[in-house]
DNA sequence: TCGACAGCTGAGAGAGCTCTCAGGTGTCCT
DNA sequence: AGGACACCTGAGAGCTCTCTCAGCTGTCGA
């Protein structure tokens, strides 16, 4: 499936206040493969980044303890480089600007969907680690997270960026069957609030292109459960 | 300017037989300060990117002497690992699907805008070599290409792809002053048919949203040659 | 001062993407 | 067999982005 890659030994430290979400994006960089710590409180992580050994970091602005900015440019003060995610609210309470004077290597305001945090933060990790990189491969389907390019045998497919993003959760978890539910959670954000029926819907999208004009099924409903990607 | 940052000493080579675009590509790419070396023929393709010290080749899938497929193939057959970007045509001659399984890094489809090209090309180089993403920076401005970020000051200022590419194209050359048809090549390709004008259109989007709101201009007219960007 | 031309901008068409909704189809269980 | 429920899908609304066009404004030189 993933081929030429592993992210084991890979350290990612996030730190979020907000439990539910902190716990989400934890598990959702453990399936990647990454090691990940997970501290709720701006001074645990300034000391966690401290020790050093991170290949990036998730940070929250807002915190208890020492807020995210404060974090970010004391670990740049201290001429500590490591690539710097930073997580923003929407509502603008917080600058946004800011962070990109302080230091931090990209940014990603609240909502965000799963799959656009982990695109990022891989991309992240890779530039500090000089890891090639990766490929998705079921069958003669193939997918590019970087270049955003699919294929399934000799032809492209061109895929709208949430059509990709469906598939990406799909194939990273190939074989197992997705739960709808993660789905939502991963392309749509856990606070999305439209219609979960938006899964089938794109499911739909996705089937019309790399299901109908080819004779065997590559994306297969588990009724009562969720969608898997199969070889074909 | 630009900080923290040179392509010195970093080489390209670039393999397509058609002269204007090929000249257009490399002008470009020396004006990032890239070393580059163009070449029209497969064959010199091939001999040139096995003296091995180039951080990227880009190259065209039609070629005299010998095709991009088998150059990138015979390469990679070779234990040659070099950053590869295809060029493919869009009437789909060639198959752009065998170029994913050839070991390509990224492919471009043609008619390009340079933008997009360097923009792909620098994230191969930086892969290969490890060197840290750029800001551009004029004055209170600031531009993440990587991330497609811009600020102004203390403001977060969202912009399109084609207003980025636009300021993008003005910030790499500030502060001189960038004429029309520079701009029109770089963003819209050098084979673009439509209405020139579709410059001054988008330096107008660009002017409502980051000097507008602000007491200083940042983008300036240059009667009868074209634009540039200036401290603010 | 006035004509010519460069540049500016508002209006709007057209395309693509996302999402909602409602009605249809299929499956499973009793 | 029939009902309940999961899933599928066509239609279409709303939005953003891109680009065209036409008429306006400002500038420069004669």
């Amino acid at each position: 499936m993933v081929m030429g890659w592993h992210n084991w030994g890979v350290r990612i430290l996030v730190v979020d206040d907000e439990q539910r979400l902190a716990r989400s994006i934890g598990r959702g960089l453990e399936a990647e493969g990454f090691d990940v710590d997970v501290v709720h409180d701006g001074l645990d992580g300034l000391w966690r980044a401290r020790e050093g050994s991170y290949a990036a970091i998730v940070l929250d602005i807002m915190l208890p303890g020492m807020n995210g900015y404060e974090v970010c440019r004391t670990l740049r003060a201290e001429d500590n480089w490591t690539p710097i995610l930073l997580l923003t609210a929407k509502d603008g309470e917080y600058d946004e600007a800011e962070g990109f004077e302080l230091g931090a290597d990209d940014y990603l305001r609240k909502p965000f969907s799963h799959v656009v945090l982990t695109a990022r933060l891989r991309a992240l990790a890779r530039r500090s680690s000089g890891a090639p990189a990766l490929v998705l491969r079921v069958g003669e389907l193939a997918l590019d997270p970087g270049t955003r390019r699919c294929t399934r045998g000799d032809s492209v497919v061109e895929l709208t960026p949430r059509e990709h993003a469906v598939l990406e959760s799909l194939m990273r978890r190939a074989p197992d069957v997705v739960p709808k539910q993660d789905l939502l959670d991963e392309v749509w954000g856990i606070d999305f609030e439209g219609d979960p029926n938006i899964v089938e819907v794109y499911v739909g999208y996705l089937r019309r292109k790399i299901d109908k004009p080819f004779a065997v099924n590559a994306v297969r409903t588990v009724r009562g459960v969720g969608y898997q990607v199969v070889e074909s």
